[in-house]
DNA sequence: AATACAATGGACTGGACGGTCCATTTTTGA
DNA sequence: TCAAAAATGGACCGTCCAGTCCATTGTATT
């Protein structure tokens, strides 16, 4: 099945991928059916078993990945150099501006619930997801000290997993009751925190 | 139809939410259906739909509140006197406790996920809960300026807020990595910048 | 005791939806 | 050019499940 993909066949699974990312956003992972997926790409049922044999789920855990690839490269490309104390909060001013945008739609957070524990590979997914975007706030917090502006003894690991907390936490308040007080002050309050760390005799 | 519940059938509309949440914890929302909750809380169908006119739905939102109020319950008594370090640091290893062993299910999370938008009075609870859950945070701040060991002109709600996120996040990745690292990287982390605002002469 | 109403039991239904199957068309590659 | 394989169309099926309906049992109140 993997290899033997004719180009013809590579533009219409991403189509269904695309296709039924959009579908998921609008109508939520619990209601959104196959046939919503047909109508929206223009494809029949087999077709959708053709491309995703195990059916349903695989095509949940595509869109899944297809979704958490869009996260990080929708900070970009503030979030690749966070090298001085303005790229921070320029990279603070896209994440807000991506996740008010956004709404109350968690692609991901939802098709987790779904598909979560019953499909194993699912997990993974978001496992590297996060472990990338960690890996990029701690890459941003050395390069701070790289540049004398945050002192070496600083738990780097340790902050920029309580970082990625906060905006977790900002973005799933958000999700739940629409407001985006929470993510603007977890961002301002753990910038604010990391800055105060340099100056702090503690 | 509300006031009009004998005490037999009060005691009955209780055991079913009672009992639906433990299917909707072991199952999951997604997986969960009536007749499960009718075979874990000896109910027929005709019960649900006499104690829950409109449906599933109804029942869920009911199930919603109920495990809403658990919530700050689980932290209790130690959310609610937050008046010294020691305190704060016993709440944390209560947080902490509580959602590890809760592991990676999310009733509420995925409650809403299902429910959300759809039914109205869903994300009040929500909301309701959050406002409560930061109102403790802000009182026991404020207790700790009361008692002098933080400054006076700290901005109470915004790190009452930050802190909230934090833990929303922490949870929200054990959920969905399994790891609780982050939710101890953010409560280690908010109460030490909490602690640290202190000092800083910022 | 009688009446009214709440509480309970359980059969039945209607539709939604994931998945299967086979026929047909298109593309590939020798 | 011509088979072989991939891509597509769409009818069909089986099941699951929320919700309905009516009959029966229990329980207050007078």
């Amino acid at each position: 099945m993997r290899g033997e993909l004719t180009a013809k066949g590579k533009t219409t699974r991403s189509r269904i991928v695309e296709g039924a990312a959009a579908v998921l956003r609008e109508k939520g992972v619990a209601s959104a059916t196959l046939d919503d997926i047909m109508a929206r790409t223009s494809t029949s049922k087999s077709q959708l078993f053709h491309y995703f044999p195990s059916g349903k789920d695989e095509l949940l855990v595509a869109v899944a990945q297809f979704e958490a690839d869009r996260v990080l490269e929708d900070q970009q490309p503030y979030l690749g150099c966070l090298d001085s104390w303005e790229a921070w909060e320029q990279w603070r001013d896209v994440v807000i501006k991506r996740y008010e945008a956004q709404g109350d739609r968690c692609p991901l957070g939802s098709l987790f619930l779904q598909v979560g524990r019953s499909t194993p590979g699912a997990r993974a997914i978001v496992i590297e997801l996060m472990c990338r975007w960690q890996e990029s706030l701690a890459a941003g917090i050395r390069a701070m000290q790289a540049a004398g502006r945050l002192p070496d003894e600083l738990d780097v690991d340790m902050r920029a997993a309580a970082l990625l907390a906060a905006i977790q936490g900002g973005v799933s308040i958000l999700l739940s009751t629409g407001q985006s007080t929470h993510l603007r002050a977890a961002l301002d309050q753990g910038i604010a925190d990391l800055r105060r760390a340099g100056c702090a005799v503690v």
